[in-house]
DNA sequence: TTAATTAAACGTAATATTACGATAAATTAT
DNA sequence: ATAATTTATCGTAATATTACGTTTAATTAA
């Protein structure tokens, strides 16, 4: 196996588990924190910040881009990144809704 | 490889990545959406809900308890799954956090 | 045109994840 | 004691992820 079975859940938490999952590494955190405080991010910034081979930080800007947390515009030889504010404001959404289900409640069994 | 370099990113980052990662997978999305919403919860009613194998929503409670998501406590011949109140809190804080982030900045380059 | 720079894509090795059948361990019912 | 119930654990196959060296493609500088 090694495949999830997306067929047997919803849509809100197959796409929930999609946007999580593309944050669920220290490293694509660390970029998307960089992309946000330096605003003209580019690919060759995060080889020195970080501690990652080119091609490594390259495959992870394509996962953050292919949940569509991040976009690129080319910037004569390089690349610009940036937040896509859409799916950011969706990913507020419904984390947002999903963690505020739990509140702490008295009546908690264990 | 297939191993993260946990070593070159911080503590923040780190223990972020892994309750994302703990909630990147619709059963365990849907695991706690259901331990929440039954306030009692044991696994074979989730056997029943979800349509998995026993052995397989064992694992996935398994992967949560162990990021510390949510605490299981004996109850006769089954067990009873619950949130553990404090990791939320910290997931709350956490994610609440790192979404702040990016504002929606008029100013965004791309 | 040629060289330099930058990021994506390719190929690949090591490891992790997902799922499940089968078995084991623990508790309750008979 | 024995059987039934419930969940964890083991073993394992299929697939995914992580990381990186190397190569390719595209753009700018000489």
């Amino acid at each position: 196996m090694g495949l999830t079975k997306t067929e047997i859940f919803s849509d809100e938490q197959n796409k929930l588990a999609v946007l999580l999952k593309a944050l669920a590494h220290p490293a694509r955190i660390a970029i998307i924190q960089e992309i946000i405080k330096s605003n003209t991010c580019i690919c060759g910034n995060l080889v020195d910040e970080l501690g990652l081979a080119q091609a490594t930080i390259s495959q992870h800007l394509k996962e953050l881009k292919t949940a569509g947390l991040i976009q690129g515009t080319i910037e004569g030889v390089s690349v610009c990144y940036c937040i896509n504010p859409e799916t950011w404001k969706a990913l507020e959404d419904t984390i947002g809704q999903f963690i505020s289900l739990y509140k702490d409640s008295p009546n908690n069994c264990c």
